[in-house]
DNA sequence: CAACTAAATAAGCAAGTACGCAATTAGCGA
DNA sequence: TCGCTAATTGCGTACTTGCTTATTTAGTTG
């Protein structure tokens, strides 16, 4: 990406900007183990239908999810599964932002190689 | 990134804010190559300095650059290569997005090399 | 065809953000 | 110390965006 014009700059802009949303990340985390309709991933999140909807929207015109209409259902589910790759590196970096800044906060303090997973203790009563 | 806590899929959400915007990825290409301080980059990107500071915190913020005061000039670096990485991979996604939706069309086998410039396809319906 | 359900769209509101200009702060030299 | 330059910050404006409610569209079933 060296010196990309800045038309292309603002694609790639706007692709980040789709994965800017906490909602959207959800979504997509949602969509990782398998196909889901809109009603059951508004559920999952707690949104309305509709809102869900045009977040799904929003990352369909990105090419990050693929739409299959079924029944009355409408399912969705990962177009590119180097999404979670991409979220991964932020992860890591994110990670040793915070071990940089601080060497507090565990909520990212699992190991960058392999276990991504921040295992959410029960409060230390 | 799994099973993220609603609070850490905020934060990777912000860093992805964070590379949203085209001045500030275009600020982080002009440091590939060399530290620079805030009225080069701005000449550089045709923004105030006042502008291109604000910018430069918000990525200071988030780690991605570093900051060192040396005389009255205040001089920028990239504080983690790994933001090139992650672009590349935006790229790279961007650029199979297109070459999919593209398949029929071929409106890419006759571009020239250099241009890398994404066709935006007409709005639908 | 009518009734029902699921998804998508429209409209409107509240919050966030980028931008420029102007004012402020910090370092350097005469 | 005063004056100069560079960077940051305060403020107002215009635009974007996420959300909800209400309406419309598509598909199935009685």
């Amino acid at each position: 990406m060296q010196d990309l014009p800045a038309q292309a700059l603002e694609q790639v802009a706007t692709y980040f900007q789709a994965l800017s949303e906490p909602t959207r990340l959800r979504l997509l985390n949602l969509l990782r183990e398998s196909e889901r309709n809109v009603g059951e991933l508004a559920l999952a999140c707690g949104y309305t239908a509709a809102n869900v909807s045009r977040h799904l929207a929003l990352l369909m015109q990105h090419g990050l999810v693929t739409r299959e209409s079924r029944g009355t259902s409408v399912y969705y589910r990962i177009a590119d599964a180097s999404v979670y790759a991409l979220c991964d590196l932020v992860c890591g970096n994110i990670a040793r932002r915070l071990a940089r800044d601080a060497g507090g906060t565990q909520a990212f303090a699992a190991a960058p190689a392999r276990a991504k997973a921040p295992r959410k203790r029960p409060p230390p009563r």
